[in-house]
DNA sequence: TACAATAGTAAGCTATACTGACTAATTAAT
DNA sequence: ATTAATTAGTCAGTATAGCTTACTATTGTA
């Protein structure tokens, strides 16, 4: 193995942002061709991170990106979107009048209970697979890196 | 608990397509800071998938998007900017006029070494972290689920 | 009352990927 | 040997998911 071999063996072999970047690609675009087939075609995957962060008597934009990690402007896009396509209503917040409150309409709530089902069977299939215990150990792990991460991002070193 | 409450605490519990996505992009951005600070400004993760699979003696544009498992076009683009940027070079293949071959610069060379490093330093702390073994297992459980995902997007089924 | 902070919107930029349509060159089939 | 099909690569356009900067309107505070 030549040294050029063995620098690209080793990259490959340390690959696991790549791996992740994939797989997370990967499962997002087959969860996007379920929903779609199954009577949700105008959801899409970015739009989750809103519709699971909406408290049952509504939620602020502000708060809805706090919880997502993104900025208000791009959750502001994804209420427009769903509000649009009927998944969520926005009200004024009675207490403030510059904010409103996101609400789940009856299509927004259904279609987190079809989601829910659809991530019990992903969990079966992967379960089916690892069995329990690997499972539950990847999502740990999952977890804990994502902690590590965002540690350092505050940090702002790598 | 009421209802919704219920659901949304499920999704929360099976939300591995989140994090992965959320886990890849703050490493993806952690990477780029630091190769920025380290002399490699203009390289980005993207890059990566084309730097890493290039042979010594030189290798074409849809060999590159077939093992980066992206198309052709985008490839494309990627060779562009990197030749651009003088990681990769760009020479006519010589047993096909319609082919040409990628080949890496010094400077391409050079970033790929330094990458290496990076690499294992990020497996360093990541060993810190989680002990030799609970990160051997989570880097395997990524390769199977991958897998995983790979079939199940050939058969275009969930 | 004036000033600072907050909620949300508007506009525009970037990165990453895709598809469809094309040219030029090569290979295969008649 | 010519025609037809395949292949390599590019061009142009689209979509998604983020971001930043700049703004209005409201609220809270000194």
């Amino acid at each position: 193995m030549n040294p050029h071999e063995a620098l690209v063996e080793h990259i490959r072999q340390n690959n696991i942002a790549g791996h992740l970047h994939r797989l997370s690609r990967l499962l997002g675009s087959l969860s996007e061709h379920r929903w779609a087939k199954d009577g949700y075609p105008d959801v899409r995957n970015g739009h989750v991170q809103l519709l699971r962060n909406v408290d049952p008597d509504g939620t602020r934009n502000t708060v809805l990106a706090q919880r997502a990690h993104i900025t208000k402007q791009t959750m502001g896009r994804l209420v427009k979107e769903l509000t649009h396509f009927g998944y969520v209503a926005v009200t004024p917040d009675p207490t403030d009048n510059r904010a409103q409150r996101v609400l789940l309409t009856a299509r927004g709530t259904a279609f987190l209970t079809y989601l829910a089902a659809t991530l019990a069977d992903l969990t079966q299939a992967f379960t089916n697979l690892l069995g329990e215990d690997r499972l539950a150990d990847f999502s740990q792990t999952l977890r804990d890196l994502l902690a590590f991460a965002e540690t350092r991002q505050q940090q702002h070193g790598l």
